[in-house]
DNA sequence: TTGTAAGCGTTATCAT
DNA sequence: ATGATAACGCTTACAA
């Protein structure tokens, strides 16, 4: 059976096709009534449903947007996809999504999947190839990018104060009475929360220390698990250990515990994201946390409303989530950490 | 500046509209080299790109497709999502996800948002409302289940074999000297599961000890946490469970070490699933695996070669991985676990 | 080997 | 309040 079209549904209804997109549009035309009711009805009993790509094709506009990511497995960003999909689909769009891979390697041939795609904007993150800039600079597309407010200027961004949240983990973890927080940081990106933490140390460390408290490995589970072994391995290692992403983190608790330490007696740690996975590790990681749901909106409302937004850059709040990892909370407390924000002014 | 269309290559390259189509299409008729040469010097002069849209109402096709799922923040869904991407993208696809949440709420207006999208195909994961179903038969979308083979032997599934796998689980426990093996299932799915742990147990149990021995949560690491210290806290407890999800048993490890017990001595766990991340739990996971990455590849074949694979129903062997929360491997191995294949009858 | 032109299902402008 | 119709950019049968 042939899917009906809008002119079976006009000739069923006896109206003109122009009446029917009147009444599925809701304009610009009003329309009567009674033609309105006859149109509905003729619509469903032809279970007529409007072809969406001759409507992207006429409005130019597809109602579906990307999200390119390095990988949807990272919890950061199952997080974020699922909120983005959540309001992208209140908004009456749809979401693609495209894996970049660590390497950045697929960055190029995604981006010109989703622009091939029509998607109506894109959100990037963790995206940083050149290439890729130039790319989406030519392409004209609706784009914002959730990583580098700094690099392109030009660019609309979101993000938090990557600076200031370093600085605040790496400071709770010495008012726990560290003096030495080492640093688990990606590859090659994140270099704000790298700096961050550095400016920190560098009033108790020499330049030599820093590199020694330092170690780096790529944004998975795996990465910061080989990262914390071989730091931790090493002749001094930190007793305290800030990391740059929670699925590093994951890895890092993963090894702390295979070398049979213990979190936070003999390493404490405090990872940056503040993921719902992160709760459930044992112990339970405290984490500067991300309101990635208000990202995702913001996220989503920007490429979805024509510019109506006029700001270049937004800055999100980030609090601090006091749990198990950094001694703040003893695993003994079963079920009854708080996970209110943390303030140091009330200790 | 206006996009160049097929129209202004053409007048640039001195040639027709079709030569065009030809050229970028690789036919339907050919092209001299010279011709050739020159339209794709035009193409690059304009930065032409090809209108998805206009080439998707010709062709009634789209080259994308649905995953619709529970949550993607469910890392079995998320790795699922991530190799299904990567396949799609390798085939020319683009791949738009819905999430329908825990109790299905949104199951049908994720449907129909992407029926309306225009879709050609779409994978069901974790879908079971029946006015989806009669949404989707009606509407003659190409579909694939990964859940119900059973419940709908008219629409192509893929899955496991859930009975076996589950006993394999089960009696992969009992062989590790225990006599009892609790259940932690979904609310209301996966019934096969539970079923044939059910079976399985029926041969050293009453009936009510079965009752006694089984808890249920949702698919969420919340959800097994909380199952879990539902089921450790009564009278009698089980010392081994298993897990009918890799996310719950995060929940469910979480909460045996929150009441002070050892993992495997206290408890033994296995689940099934065997996402990336069910190794980086501690102790980590002994899971049944599904080969996720075949699976998705297969889904997506599925969906996008217009019905050359003739089988209703494929079914993909699962692989039993012995790791540290059954008691296989110990803790102190760090790093040196067996990754490979268990098997019994080597025992 | 290349050109012409019809048609895919919409939307919206211009008539009526 | 409604009808007729020209576009939107592409593919492809048919002509040359």
């Amino acid at each position: 059976m042939k899917r009906a079209n809008r002119e079976d549904v006009a000739r069923l209804a006896g109206v003109s096709t122009a009446v029917v997109s009147y009444v599925i549009n809701n304009g610009p035309r009003p329309v009567a009534e009674a033609t309105r009711s006859r149109v509905i009805a003729a619509m469903d009993e032809l279970r007529y449903r409007p072809n969406a790509s001759a409507r992207a094709l006429k409005l130019a506009r597809t109602n579906v947007i990307g999200l390119l990511m390095w990988d949807i497995t990272n919890p950061y960003f199952s997080e974020m996809a699922k909120y983005m999909q959540e309001r992208a689909h209140e908004r009456g769009y749809g979401l693609m999504i495209g894996n970049t891979g660590q390497d950045g390697i697929e960055e190029t041939a995604e981006l010109h999947n989703m622009l091939g795609r029509e998607v109506d904007g894109i959100a990037l993150s963790g995206v940083r190839r050149p290439e890729t800039l130039t790319a989406i600079a030519r392409s004209g597309v609706n784009v914002i990018s959730m990583d580098w407010h700094l690099a392109a200027p030009d660019i609309p961004s979101v993000g938090i104060d990557d600076y200031g949240a370093t600085r605040e983990a790496v400071e709770h973890l010495l008012w726990h009475g560290h003096t030495e927080v080492g640093l688990i940081a990606g590859i090659d990106d994140l270099t704000l929360r790298e700096k961050s933490w550095s400016d920190t140390m560098s009033a108790r460390c020499t330049p030599e220390r820093l590199k020694e408290l330092t170690a780096y490995g790529d944004f998975t589970r795996q990465g910061g698990y080989q990262a914390a072994i071989d730091l931790l391995k090493r002749p001094n290692p930190p007793k305290a250990i800030f990391v740059s992403s929670d699925v590093q983190a994951f890895g890092v608790v993963r090894a702390v515990q295979h070398l049979g330490l213990n979190i936070p007696n003999d390493v404490a740690i405090i990872s940056l994201d503040g993921t719902d996975a992160s709760a459930f590790t044992y112990p339970s990681l405290t984490v500067i946390r991300l309101p990635l749901d208000e990202i995702a909106k913001h996220v989503v409302d920007k490429l979805t409303s024509h510019g109506a937004d006029e700001r270049m850059h937004t800055t999100f709040p980030h609090t601090l989530i006091p749990r198990e990892s950094c001694g703040c909370v003893s695993p003994e407390h079963a079920g009854r950490e708080d996970v209110r924000a943390f303030s140091h002014s009330q200790s």
